[in-house]
DNA sequence: ATTCTATGGTTGATATGTCAACCATGCGCT
DNA sequence: AGCGCATGGTTGACATATCAACCATAGAAT
């Protein structure tokens, strides 16, 4: 069994790991928002809608899709809602509520996505070596894999 | 020029890579937090205290050594303060405020050491190939380089 | 019918982050 | 003296995140 303290080698990679992620996030979503007046959060709920519901999704949907609470999506809709980015509709069926883009929100989104692109791109890929991107999807697929 | 939208595999990479970090740091997290009762803030203040400070540090250097603006620490100060972690003094050379551990502070962290170890090798380290050490490394020092 | 449990969602309290405005002091310059 | 400016820090407002408690309803199970 190992010490129960990380050595110099081990807490260095978590820093850099951590440090590298924090700073290129960081970076874009600062790009993004400046640029848009979108959060990260307004950016990915206006994402999801738009690809995978053709423009609405159940609530439940969506948080799953985002690997949010029901309680924090709830909360962040309330806000977009009053920005007029999104609409609630329920669902008589059965007590679920709709999530709807509306034009502002569609246009917003349209306006951001070269934004978030371009960001990316500069921010993440421009760094990236073959090795990396090999590493990066190897170690997502370990990291999924154990996940539950 | 590219495209200004993303295609299919530079999407992909972005949230892989931003889905394991956020997956296995949320983990790591999560394991303190239960155990120790500590938030990441918290584990940064008194490991930093501790470490470069020998249980002290001025406010400016602190945030510094952070990477978190002087308002954000002054926040977060105060609420440690409120509950025993840390004291503020005053220092009247330069009006500036010298950081210090308390007692609690100290052993909380003293208890959430091993606690963040075993968190970080169970979530992270043991994920980790060699290929991905050095691809962690060397992406540190590029982003890092290129930063400023 | 009653009670249990699962699903879908809201709410309020509190913790955390960000931003801009502010205050005080020292320091250099004119 | 008077000014501009940098440094060190606080504050209040607001956005975001988490947690636990709550509400309503549908579908079993008793």
């Amino acid at each position: 069994m190992e010490n129960n303290e990380l050595n110099a080698e081990e807490m260095r990679l978590w820093h850099m790991w951590k440090g590298s992620f924090q700073l290129i996030f960081g970076r874009v979503i600062k790009d993004m928002s400046e640029h848009t007046g979108l959060s990260e959060g307004d950016y990915g709920v206006l994402d999801r809608l738009d690809l995978h519901g053709g423009g609405q999704l159940r609530q439940q949907e969506l948080a799953d899709s985002m690997d949010w609470t029901k309680s924090r999506l709830s909360h962040h809709l309330t806000r977009m809602e009053q920005r007029g980015l999104v609409a609630r509709k329920p669902l008589d069926a059965d007590r679920g509520v709709q999530v709807l883009i509306t034009p502002e929100g569609k246009s917003a989104l349209d306006e951001a996505r070269p934004v978030v692109a371009k960001a990316i791109r500069k921010h993440f890929l421009a760094y990236l070596t073959e090795q990396d991107v090999e590493s990066i999807t190897k170690l997502a697929g370990r990291t999924k894999a154990g996940s539950l």
